[in-house]
DNA sequence: CTCTCCTATTGGAACGTTCCAATAATCGTG
DNA sequence: CACGATTATTGGAACGTTCCAATAGGAGAG
């Protein structure tokens, strides 16, 4: 079927020299002579010769790439934190794998089996699925970052997060400071980023001794899920909502306006994480920000101190989180 | 450092079998006895063995895994596209090594190169950056999948697209319907998608006989991009924007309301692409929608066809795009 | 019983690299 | 002009799998 590809023998006998040669030539030694190199970088562009990474990354037993899961590939805030790591990475010279674990939770466990398979020499892993347990099985065999939350604590597992407690008190903070009272979170759902925004805003209700007005109501990660419960959260009495993520938010915003009433003129809303998106002037949304493509860039220079150095402690390291006020925050009616 | 991962010798010797059994009841063949395959897999177990894809992939001369290279990973066209790839690439089995070019057009060949690198049995490509003569290199070397342009003839390489001019021409025709004459195209700048539309929205002007009020102002493929463009266009007559895709349409949007207009009393905006965000009711951006998850999946079964039959001629699929109407059209004022 | 025929099992070669110890070639230096 | 010191080059082993031809161990048939 198809014409097997030039091996590392077929330069070489090109080039009439022997394969040590040609490897030593390909990945740049200074050993080798003017003439051998000439020839062997003639005969391999000549041939189309690519290097097998399987069998290269057999022979070296390193593969020279770390694996990335992300949650869901439809929310930017990943895209965001993925520039940054994958600028880091190359510039260490390793290649990426992405997987995403699309909606089936199980599909998350066995992509990150395969990553394993191919050797990858570590991982970086933002998701909030997987359990605290399973992380640390994962840690012990390869160096692991996640990123986003703090709660896995555990030997040789790096975090890399910002202070959800605290960075939704600064959406609460500025609501109260417009003198808003009727504040509810429209909340992420059980999970560790969900939970720690939920307890940040209940904290910040408490001291500013609104906490027998506070009011959560469930909701998730999604667009679609922070639609619901915005709509739900209108039921009552509300002139503000914090909700857990902007993808979210956006959903809040239309059902601010689905029923009836206009932001933020009736309703404010605050988001949560600084995707981009949500800097369109039509958008305008104001939100809690993390440095995203930072925490990406920490998130891959944690990995690489550890792949170095696979026994040091763990290290937790906290981004500061700001609140970026736009559009969609006003004084209550 | 790292403790070495046990290998086929390791369980091997536990289970009191040779390597060659341990092969064999690792991938289910019939032929093994229940008693073997059963202190085979018991030994798996105890020692946390994971087979080596790089060593399999080597013995095997087929690594069972798929490239995909995408534009931009904050466009959500391309996720939902990827939702439908992958749903076909792990029925058949593979594994998917997601790769993006980021801003640099120069990493995008980089990122390739490390595809082929790794032996990936096919390549499915979604970016518009790439020129023919790029493209038809690399299926010379591997079955490749083009998807979202048609541009691109050569011996073995399939695509899987709409008609943009075709798809350009519904929104012309919607605005038209409502009453639009100065129509203005916000473009994608020179590449094969941002041709094709801008030729539809000037093939179909010239159909309703406005081609003396067409008028096309440079854009490009981003928010920022449909943002700064749209200014512009706005400094002349316009009733209505037709704007390359979604994206840049929410910042063609955003750039109508800073021009202290309104959507769509003043000005009507049409993207392109479908994509689910559009569809929040706070943007309700009307668009030509494309079938974005089963072009996805279209693109992934035709890679496995030409797998199996690399000779096979130039399969060129279309599917249809049809017009959404959301909130963003109106009449003209 | 012996002979044939299965069925379960095995060791060795191969896949395309890298590494290592060993060799060949070149070079002064005493 | 022989000698160690360098420099360039080489063949073989190893990496962890799969495949293949070969072998052992019964079971049935005669």
């Amino acid at each position: 079927m198809r014409e097997p590809r030039p091996t590392i023998h077929d330069v070489a006998s090109r080039a009439g020299v022997s394969k040590s040669l040609v490897s030593l030539a390909m990945r740049g030694s200074p050993k080798v002579s003017d003439a051998s190199r000439e020839a062997i970088l003639a005969a391999a562009a000549e041939l189309g010769y690519r290097p097998n990474a399987a069998a290269r990354s057999l022979a070296d037993r390193r593969s020279r790439t770390v694996g990335i899961l992300v949650l869901d590939l439809h929310n930017p805030v990943f895209a965001e934190i993925l520039d940054g790591a994958q600028d880091e990475i190359r510039r260490h010279g390793y290649s990426t794998m992405l997987v995403s674990g699309g909606a089936d939770p199980v599909h998350e466990q066995a992509e990150i089996e395969k990553l394993l398979e191919f050797q990858v020499e570590g991982l970086i892993l933002v998701s909030h699925r997987l359990s605290a347990a399973q992380l640390r099985r994962i840690a012990r065999e390869v160096p692991t970052v996640v990123v986003t939350r703090r709660d896995v604590v555990g030997p040789r597992i790096d975090t890399v997060s910002n202070d959800d407690i605290a960075g939704e008190g600064l959406a609460v903070d500025h609501l109260v400071g417009l003198g808003h009272r009727q504040i509810v979170h429209v909340s992420g759902g059980d999970n560790p980023v969900g939970n720690d925004r939920r307890q940040g805003y209940l904290d910040a209700m408490t001291r500013h001794g609104l906490s027998s007005t506070a009011r959560v109501v469930d909701g998730g990660l999604t667009d679609a899920a922070g639609y619901a419960a915005a709509r739900r959260a209108l039921e009552g009495e509300a002139t503000a909502l914090v909700v857990v993520n902007d993808i979210a938010a956006l959903g809040a915003v239309a059902a601010v306006h689905d029923a009836g009433r206009r932001v933020p003129d009736d309703v404010s809303v605050v988001g949560y994480d600084g995707i981009s998106l949500g800097g369109l002037r039509s958008i305008g949304l104001t939100t809690v920000a993390q440095p995203l493509a930072s925490m990406g860039t920490l998130a891959a220079k944690r990995l690489f101190d550890r792949i170095e150095r696979p026994a040091a402690r763990a290290e937790h390291v906290s981004v500061d989180a700001s609140l970026v006020v736009r559009g969609t925050t006003a004084p209550p009616p």
